[in-house]
DNA sequence: TATTATTCAGACAAACTTGTCCGTTTATAT
DNA sequence: ATATAAACGGACAAGTTTGTCTGAATAATA
């Protein structure tokens, strides 16, 4: 038996963590479950609040408080207001937008420039060898957020066919 | 190497980063190409040391001798061989199995498991609202890294038609 | 045998992502 | 006016990934 010294903080760790990675961050994960909250149940004069998100989505509390914030940025995707009868909506217009412009507000569309294999750039010119092949996937990929509008999401949502929660 | 913008310690930075992630982790991203380096460049008889590896697909020396050490974990990707003449080979068996392997090895095919909203189950039960559109793609995704060989990888690179370095 | 060149193993350091907290601002309601 | 309830914004804490270093083990060679 090996002995394990003690670590300030954070748990015992097997050091070859190399822990597996999800298509996208968790920030993003929450950005579109929330997005799609928000064009679910809110309009131009019914907002959501911060908790109501934050509970129907099942995600941290203050975590998801910055990424509305960031959300709501260009007021583009979503509109915030303050005060007491504040909260987050989103127009009849922005709920049309794609999912890929979410992506693109959280700086994930980058994801879809990328090398597979991380060489600087993906290029035809000097490709990796799953260049090709990987190009197809990647194409159906960016086809698939760039066609499935958000109203669309909330819509499966609101008939009860799919979740953006876990629980229960 | 590319050095990457050193900052002081905890200082500088826009809080907001939510820098975008690529498909795969800088692990697995080295492992593969390093994989498919050794299959060119190795065989029974003859080994390809740390260093060569690292400045052939411009990775960190040291980081990358972590990723090896995992990847010969069984003998079954990779195997290694100490002492003076010591280094890295892959028999051709090993050179005739699928992408995918190395990344059951690096632990990161739990991606093709995961809900691409994160919910924590990805389940045809209870679905998410991205999940009947994203699982054809994720289908073809597994294809690609079933059907490719490291052997084929390998191949392309000798032939001179890809790359697994983006120096020079 | 001593030297040298390699992988192995663990600790450590740096950078980044995720998550929490708290005081401030803002608008409404009392 | 005052209290209340919401978003805002910055600091900070916790956890994970990425990268570095050093000494030990190993095996060939001089
Ligand atoms: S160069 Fe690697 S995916 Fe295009
Ligand atoms: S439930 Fe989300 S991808 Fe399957």
């Amino acid at each position: 038996m090996k002995q394990k010294n003690l670590r300030p903080f954070g748990q015992q760790r097997e050091y070859t963590t190399f822990d597996t990675e999800p298509m996208f961050s968790k920030a993003t994960e929450y950005a579109i479950r929330a997005v799609i909250f928000i064009a679910q149940k809110s309009n131009s004069e019914t907002k959501v609040s911060l908790q109501e998100i934050a509970a129907a989505i099942d995600s941290p509390e203050f975590f998801t408080a910055k990424i509305l914030q960031k959300l709501s940025g260009k007021n583009v995707l979503i509109t915030s207001s303050r005060g007491r009868t504040g909260g987050f909506f989103m127009t009849d217009a922005a709920k049309k937008r794609p999912v890929m412009s979410v992506l693109e507000v959280m700086g994930e569309d980058e994801l879809f420039n990328k090398c597979v294999l991380g060489l600087d750039k993906c290029s035809e010119l000097k490709p990796c060898p799953m260049h090709h092949q990987y190009k197809t996937v990647k194409k159906n990929l960016i086809a698939l957020f760039e066609r499935k509008t958000i109203a669309q999401l909330a819509a499966e949502v609101n008939a009860g066919n799919s979740f953006i929660s876990s629980e229960s």
